[in-house]
DNA sequence: TGAACTATTGTAAAAACTTGCAATAAGGAT
DNA sequence: ATCCTTATTGCAAGTTTTTACAATAGTTCA
């Protein structure tokens, strides 16, 4: 599945564009496979498409966050992080040396469910980030 | 109770200083109550020290967070805002207007344990933000 | 109290991120 | 295929955050 034919028919769903920046982004997003820095994300893509900026990498980032088409994590010191959208998921960090896991949903389910009926709000279940101390460095 | 009787006592048992910096700064956030962004802390924090320069906000913000004596939360978009940690709590915020409302941690316990149980981590229970649409925004 | 040690701060400059606006180009219509 | 509309991008300049290093000022101990 290509890049164009994966991401394009899911933008015009929206009602955005199809543009080079765009799939450029994914492209690299989906190539590392990982959690990226817009200045990572700006290298990568940069090299495929030399004409990029930064503005586009942080308003196309964000943007395709907020249509769901990439995940935003807010990891450690504030800094943000992207990784392409497959399933949702959230991290346990440690604080001293950086090991991060990866957690299932299903073990929040009950959680946002027991907080969605007692506040009102709906709750989305993105990319959670837990902070602790990982059994080596305890 | 004033800032330096509270707060001195505390860095020297950590084996750090009391400057004038770090009171001035915790006073803010005392005064203030809620979350504060660097920005807002600065400008506060230089009214009552005009000599205070920014990288000293951001350094000793973070400094207090990693001492215990301030919380850091990661709201919204990436950035980081602080408050004074007057016990744990965690925050639920409407991804459309904004609207934010504190969560008590006792729901999050028995989660917690869980993690802590099934991944080996020891987990610190500070400061969670969990995002969704309020009532009004559904 | 005063010197010595060194944690902490200020300075200056760089890097990361944002903003407003004019130029471009994607998608729809003719 | 060409024109039109306007979403999207690049540009230029601003703001925020970080960094490296020299100057300052808490604290300890004589
Ligand atoms: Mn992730
Ligand atoms: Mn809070
Ligand atoms: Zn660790
Ligand atoms: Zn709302």
């Amino acid at each position: 599945m290509t890049c164009v034919s994966e991401y394009s028919p899911q933008l015009h769903a929206l009602g955005f564009r199809t543009t080079s920046q765009r799939m450029t982004i994914l492209h690299v997003l989906r190539h590392a496979g990982g959690h990226l820095s817009p200045k990572q994300v700006y290298d990568l893509a940069c090299r495929e498409m030399p004409s990029l900026t930064e503005p586009t990498i942080y308003r196309t980032l964000e943007f395709l966050a907020e249509n769901g088409l990439v995940l935003a994590a807010h990891v450690g010191n504030g800094k943000i992080v992207y990784e392409l959208s497959n399933g949702n998921h959230h991290h346990l960090i440690c604080r001293n040396c950086g090991r991060s896991l990866e957690i299932e949903h299903a073990p929040l389910q009950k959680l946002y469910r027991q907080l969605e009926s007692s506040t009102g709000y709906k709750l989305d279940s993105s990319h959670v980030t837990f902070f602790g101390l990982c059994p080596g460095c305890q």
